[in-house]
DNA sequence: AATGAATGAGGATTCATTCAT
DNA sequence: CATGAATGAATCCTCATTCAT
């Protein structure tokens, strides 16, 4: 039985990561500005000079630490939205793809409320392919919605305006959970904003 | 006759709210962290150390900046709201309140969106009057919504889901006007959440 | 009799000259690299971040020390060589007019010897100006030989080749100079060096 | 049969003499504060870790690449000043050695003029060794032409400073090469500098 | 012997705040 | 009251050197 040599080499990517994560703890909690390099550091369990070996600055560790996080969730989003067939089903699964994200990427999305949002709001340059990631999916919603009521299993409303309605509610959802505002009673405010857009929408009958 | 010289020098109230212009106009622009405090001085068209005559720091002066203005948008909205009677009016009133605050008070709710929101996910420690002040709103709308309820007006949600989710449709209707997305059209996005609403919440007939 | 104010506004002109001896003497001493900007801050007796008030960084600080001085020293050559008319006075002043810079000037000269010349050799981008002003005055070497050569005062030689020789020559007495090296006796190796140039070039008789 | 696998690896002290060489070029091109380890351990070819297995410190690099040049320039200039006999040959022998030496060693050349002459300059504390190496020459020539005053060849002064103006006047030549501003006319300005000399030198006839 | 990942001291620059005028 | 020059703590990033593999 070989001896367990303390790995001192954890294995690049491996490290790569474990700055990401550390970074993202720490972004999450102070923000960007408020955040100094020796933070990541001291969160991921290294000198600060190492994390220059993975990433060439300060903002490029941000922006990794938040863009691999974005493309997983677009991805996730994507494949759930496919793997159901009605409107109501399509709308539940962008709901419930990002509660469910909520659970394990919580500072990836404390920092896309916190900061990213505030960066558009502010008009500042964004990453181009950040940028793409985030409005992807409500892209999917607008041709969600769409399709339904071409089908017309909803009211003729305007799909873009439709979607960006389902995006704001789901961000008031997250946020709240990441208050702590949320009733202990768990889903239920989920379910009131997709019972209530169901509503609405429902074509006439 | 009293030889009052007509001071052409701004009164001290009217040089703490134009410093307090100033302020909001920079840190609309770019953010708390950011604005450097030449930059206010600057846009007050004041030295820096007249700055330090009005208010105790930095942070001093970006609350005073935003907390003005909060509180200005509280008591509109109440008032507002208080001026009609039904459900309906008053929801619209709450929106439309907002979305006529932008148009004289940009600054204020770029910094609200873009920072406000964002220290409160952070979870920072904010002065109590200000956390206060923005959730003053929600309060009302959540009585308005309880109001209702009892009288039979609007099915029987929980009151304070409703109010929120007014809260986060009016929030996408004002970042999609500073972010310049909306639509020509005016006040169609307006006019279709509030529809949504309305619809959605409507007691079952 | 006013009581004397100590001065604490130095006059801002003052002030930068100030930094500018301070910094001629640090670099002179250690050179542009091993010179750290508190070394300067601390010989001009100042705070570190006042130099930033001056200058927006070390380079151009560096510059400006050298900069001012090497103007000084051109025009000073320029005037000297002028007051005098014999070829031989003005190569005399030539030289003369360097070693006396020396006197008060020490740091400056050894600025341009430990390191400008070194920047050319390393062929290093520099400064239009600085090296304007550096090849000034070889370029009024070359005309006064040339004179000469046209009044048949000297041999025909390449101009050229003569005021760089000069120049070659002066630059070693300097650099003797400061090194300690040169011998007590005063001017011997000056005088060693203009007797030598003067026979070399006479015309044949 | 020994089983001596022909080693491919570099010997050891052809490894050392590799580094050398890598540091030489990196150090001329770019001086010793701008030149970073790795700069030499790539140019070499190697690890950054292995060249600490053959110098102590980035020091130690920089002395020992500029110290191997500079004792083979002072034997060479010895060997070929004694294979002639003539004042005027020794004189000629001490610059074109130099100007040989300049096609093979251009890099040592470039760091002697760029960086060595600055230590020099600016007082700092040098190797005792290195100083000595060079110096040397110098010693040689004023030896050579105390020789040729006693000999009555040339007229009678004072042989240090005779010895510093041909040091002063090939320096220049090798710094004018190095800065591409030689005439393409190849070694005339050489000759020029020689025949300077001799002129100024000969023995009153 | 060779490697190259990890380290952390060191340095240039910024900027909120103070205070002498 | 108003000013703006002065300050120095704070921060990002570099790079010579070490050391586990």
């Amino acid at each position: 039985m070989p001896p367990i040599r303390p790995r001192r080499k954890d294995l690049p990517e491996n490290r790569r990561a474990c700055i990401l994560n550390a970074a993202r703890c720490v972004f999450a909690r102070q923000g960007y500005s408020e955040t100094i390099v020796d933070d990541i550091a001291g969160q991921a369990g290294i000198a600060k000079g190492t994390l220059y070996l993975y990433f060439k600055s300060k903002e490029e560790i941000y922006l990794a630490a938040f863009t691999d996080d974005a493309r997983k969730l677009e991805e996730l989003t994507r494949e759930r939205m496919n793997a159901v067939n009605s409107w109501q089903d399509k709308l539940k699964a962008y709901v419930y793809v990002r509660l469910d994200y909520l659970e394990t990427h919580q500072d990836f999305l404390r920092i896309y409320l916190a900061e990213i949002r505030s960066m558009m709001v502010r008009g500042m340059r964004m990453n181009a392919d950040l940028f793409h990631c985030i409005r992807e999916s409500e892209g999917h919603l607008t041709q969600m919605f769409a399709a339904a009521i071409a089908k017309k299993e909803i009211r003729p409303i305007d799909p873009e305006l439709a979607a960006v309605t389902l995006s704001d509610l789901t961000r008031g959802l997250i946020e709240r959970r990441l208050l702590g505002w949320s009733r202990p009673t768990g889903r239920s405010d989920a379910e009131f904003a997709l019972d209530l857009l169901c509503r609405a929408l429902a074509a006439d009958s």
